[in-house]
RNA sequence: GGACAGGUGGCCGAGCGGUUAAUGGUAACGGGCUGUAAACCCGUCGAGCGCAAGCUCUUCGUAGGUUCGAAUCCUACCCUGUCCA
């Protein structure tokens, strides 16, 4: 395959790569590399910390895909070695590092998840992990390497120095962070870096590195913004509990979509979607909001299934009907009192949950409400119970 | 190494010998309103037993101790921050 005929002119290129972005260090240096004429290695690090990729980790892949489009070749690099230090960008407190195995076990299902949208084509996607070299620095390197930058410098990132004033610690560990980011720069011979806002230091980090290291022209700096959670206040993240998971199934995708604040459903059209904003909110919100539900769950698993989310939202919700697929539970007895039963079914954690919930009413068998609390539920026959507005199972023997 | 300050429920943060399963905020959950929106309003929010009033167990960095009784006092240890070297 020939990598490096496709190139689009220079000025549509730029113009798809900005697209989005929050900052762009420098344009110059990329027009320079852009006029080369020869596919750019794009860098894009993640620490696999945990397996599951979520919408806000969409931003930057979808950026990546446009430089593969572009004719672009991307560094796809995993961080196993790093994800074992724990990087604190953007956040107040110290990550807890992982164990290799934790490690590698979310490098592989992570990976599959990024195939969804990356182009496989090995002449526009390079895996590499991080541990092939820095596993292998000795005392004397990592000294070499700590040496090139100061501690007054690392304090000027943002989180760090913030950290420094509250008071709350910051292990020396973390000063190795953006040092080691960097240098996986100098020995991928990074040409563009992309990442999120808040990775803005680390990536600078390695632009001086890369031209401390001797490389001729160091790499360019592209940062995209955070994407805002569900609660529309803090970034998407799964230890903030406000995500939507790429591998989630197709009605919670479209249901998550749903409750949010229309306010924000327009960050994530801008964010995620080619759809002009102003267009979108010429309709009627919540004809909006199903129709990014659509696009979403159509983009992680193909049109058919949207529309089917679609339809199942509303069934539901519109015409409160019962959803499609409902997981069975079997219960080995012929009789149970509602509180056993919907603990043993796991739809609540103890029995004094269990009791809240029915006082509350939000319990319900076949639609009715259960008001008594020692409700005996005949298990010969299958029911159907629903706790609160989202959970449901079928209950047999 | 020295001098201080601090470690409380998912998070923040009061309490500083009994009235404390521990004020308040926030998150979460249930209900109402709605577009399963958001905002807002009401309620719940360690666990087990009991129809209930209530009873019991576990929880305030860790381990001991004092006391009729401790998150609160003492001792040791661990962790964090500030200042000095």
């Amino acid at each position: 395959m020939v990598i490096s005929c496709h190139m689009q002119d220079l000025s549509t290129q730029l113009k798809l790569i900005k697209k989005g972005a929050v900052e762009l260090i420098s344009e110059d240096e990329l027009v320079k590399k852009l006029q080369e004429n020869r596919p750019l290695r794009v860098k894009f690090g993640v620490d696999p910390t945990t397996a599951d990729i979520h919408l806000g980790h969409t931003v930057a892949l979808t950026k990546l895909r446009q430089f593969q489009e572009l004719g672009h070749k991307v560094v796809f690099l995993i961080g196993d070695f790093t994800a074992q230090i724990g990087d604190p960008s953007g956040r107040s407190e110290t990550r807890k590092p992982l164990t290799a195995e934790e490690v590698s076990r979310n490098a592989e299902t992570y990976l599959q998840q990024v195939f969804k949208i990356l182009d496989k084509d090995p002449a526009r996607l390079e895996v590499v992990y991080n541990s092939h070299w820095l596993g292998k620095m000795g005392v004397k390197e990592i000294i070499g390497l700590a040496s090139h930058y100061t501690v007054a410098r690392m304090l000027e990132r943002d989180d760090f120095q913030k950290r420094y004033k509250e008071g709350t610690p910051i292990s020396i560990l973390e000063f190795l962070y953006p040092l080691m980011q960097g240098f996986d720069s100098v020995q991928i011979d990074a040409d563009v870096e992309i990442g999120g806002n808040d990775q803005k230091f680390n990536l600078l980090v390695g632009r001086e590195l890369m031209r401390d290291y001797g490389k001729k022209s160091a790499q360019v700096v592209l940062t995209m913004p955070l994407l805002e959670g569900l609660d529309g206040v803090r970034k998407m993240s799964k230890s903030y509990n406000n995500y939507i998971g790429i591998t989630e199934p197709p009605k919670e995708i479209f249901g998550k979509i749903m409750s949010v604040s229309d306010e924000l459903m327009y960050r994530y059209y801008e964010l995620l979607t080619n759809e002009e904003v102003a267009e979108i909110k010429k309709q009627h919100p919540m004809e909006a909001k199903k129709k990014l539900g659509e696009i979403l769950v159509e983009r992680f698993y193909d049109e058919a299934t949207a529309k089917s989310a679609r339809a199942e939202f509303e069934n539901v919700f519109k015409a409160n009907q019962l959803p499609q697929d409902i997981e069975t539970i079997y219960i080995g007895k012929d009789t149970s009192n509602i509180i056993d039963l919907i603990i043993e079914a796991k739809l609540v954690e103890s029995k004094r949950e269990a009791k809240r919930m029915i006082e509350q009413g939000g319990v319900k068998i076949d639609s009715e409400k259960v008001t008594d609390e020692k409700f005996l539920v005949d298990l010969n026959k299958e029911h159907i119970i629903q706790i609160g507005k989202r959970k449901f199972a079928k209950i047999k023997k």
